[in-house]
DNA sequence: GTAAGTACGCACGGAAAGGTAAGTGCCGAA
DNA sequence: TTCGGCACTTACCTTTCCGTGCGTACTTAC
């Protein structure tokens, strides 16, 4: 039983190429995954769930992010096709960034697994305390 | 409309502090997502999907990751709460890591977030590819 | 006239992540 | 008898992350 990842079930090899293995280095998936569980992809993600924003408006809402990292983080995204950027030719410079439909599905995913630990954070914290102060 | 965030509504403050916030620094949540969404957390929590393991079985499943940051992930999601440790004392070391119930259900959510970027990674290479050609 | 805001890019530097190699103590196999 | 495996730990060093500060081109506000 449970070998489901040892065995991932024949699949025409060409099927397994096609999806991507996370467990192989060099598939590219690790690098996507690394964009979305960065620490300011996740928060980013959820954050532009909440709709079109523009630059300066996600700097305040994560709160603690750079404008550099702002910035990186969202080009890498956008390079994945999660964000959609629309800049504004005008004067005092407008940008602004939205989930692509693809995006949203994947925000959605984080959001899910955000949510979960926020809302287990009490049963997490207490697993931590129990473990240090007496695991016997 | 759409404001879910900013206007994360009237929950007493304390619930607020309870629950935990993602989007404030200083928040211990932070620290636990930092753990799970790492780059080795993630694989790591979906091969132990697959039920309990030993510390070789599990290097030697990931594949890519060293000994060193397999020690050291096992150790976090141990204090996190997520993974449980039992060590045989017997003669060559016999230790075997599974989840716990907590363990088992971020797991779920990272494997749910991991799975959806394996399959969907041709849209998303498709994408890629999109912007680098000709977005236009 | 000066300050501030907008959406970045660039360069520097410290901190952290993470790989490599070696050591540990004991055993079974070649 | 030397080698390799088990489950680590430690030291060292490279790579990457990421914050800070500065510059931009222009406008509105004071």
């Amino acid at each position: 039983m449970n070998d489901r990842i040892a065995a991932t079930p024949p699949a025409t090899l060409a099927e397994l190429l096609r999806r991507g293995n996370v467990f192989a280095e060099q598939c590219p998936s690790r690098e996507v995954l690394k964009h979305v569980t960065s620490r300011w992809g996740v928060l980013l993600l959820v954050a532009l769930l909440a709709g079109t924003q523009r630059f300066s408006d996600l700097r305040r809402k994560v709160g603690g992010i750079s404008e550099k990292m702002l910035a990186q983080t969202l080009q890498w995204l956008e390079a994945d096709g999660f964000v959609a950027r629309i800049a504004h030719p005008v004067v005092p410079p407008h940008v602004e960034y939205s989930l692509t439909p693809l995006g949203i599905e994947v925000a959605g995913k984080v959001e899910v697994l955000a949510d979960w630990i926020e809302f287990n954070l009490p049963a997490i914290m207490a697993a931590r305390a129990a473990r240090e102060s007496g695991p016997d």
